[in-house]
DNA sequence: GGCTTACTACTCGGATACTGCTTGTCCGAGTTCAGGGGG
DNA sequence: CCCCCTGAACTCGGACAAGCAGTATCCGAGTAGTAAGCC
């Protein structure tokens, strides 16, 4: 049950596009911005991509361009960009199996134990989407002296 | 991102451990209940043990028996022992790595990407350790003709 | 000199291997119970 | 009749494989810019 690491990729680097600018930023530079491997975090970038949260501009020059501003981006939008299925608990209905199938066939109400499940994710996501990037972003902000060197070293 | 089903399996078996009645229970039992794996749900209530939530009574008419009330027993217990290190965003600090570690190789301050993911978790976890199974056990009771059921199958 | 055209370099995008964890299985150590034999 | 001993059956416990998702990599398709050639 660990997340994939590239949420935290994902994460870093639409905050680095942000304070890029707007221009179109490749792949490459933004993978050595953090050391990562270039082919892998472009995986990712395409979920994003596919997300709608980036959009991709093809040939010379181009690169990878926010799609929307840091404030209608929630974590809960790169997660599940990332990982697809958010839900952390998968109730396989164990319930109406083996013996207790024989005592209860066709489950007439829900899994109790799945609600409960459901409950704390639902409280976890809740979390995730009331969280935006630009909230995020402010924090770094705190430090102007960074997000200019971020600026300039892809531009 | 996707939890072990052995969460499901040890949550529904300390149900059913609950309404066997308080005598211990063998494995291949609790494991026919549902139709489980015995040797894999064994493996399950091994860690159930390590963490205290279950006493096991080996040799003949052994079995497994609940250490203490599911009143006690919340799902943080359960998911903790199960997956062991609960926590699903592991930040690797790779925003000291890379160009970016160039320009701020040591974290002055905590990692805000870090800190807002944890917030997430932290409403998940505190979810999880405000239910109890005593209270999922109280859904159950509303129909009291399956805990019979079970409680005869177990004895 | 200006326009067209072919080339090159760079980008994204999807298809292809490798690794570690989850899942599943097996066999051994230990304990209790039952039955038989002896006192 | 009671006690002891031996055996067996059953239990837990940890060590040993298989499957799959996450991880990492490579190569092809496409586009923009550039430079040369032609009008």
């Amino acid at each position: 049950m660990r997340m994939s690491k590239g949420v935290e990729w994902a994460l870093h680097t639409l905050l680095n596009l942000h304070m890029a600018g707007g221009g179109p930023v490749g792949n490459g530079q933004l993978a050595a911005m953090h050391g990562l491997s270039a082919t892998y975090l472009n995986k990712q970038l395409q979920l994003l991509v596919k997300a709608e949260l980036l959009t991709s501009i093809p040939g010379a020059h181009g690169g990878f361009r926010l799609a929307r501003g840091l404030e209608r981006i929630t974590l809960l939008d790169v997660v599940q960009a990332i990982e697809g299925d958010v839900r952390l608990f998968h109730c396989a209905e164990i319930r109406c199996c083996g013996r207790a199938g024989e005592i209860e066939p066709q489950p007439t109400e829900a899994c109790p134990v799945k609600a409960a499940m459901v409950r704390a994710e639902d409280a976890w996501r809740q979390a995730l989407a009331a969280q935006t990037l630009a909230e995020i972003q402010a924090e770094l902000d705190r430090r102007p002296a960074i997000a200019r060197a971020v600026h300039t070293a892809l531009n």
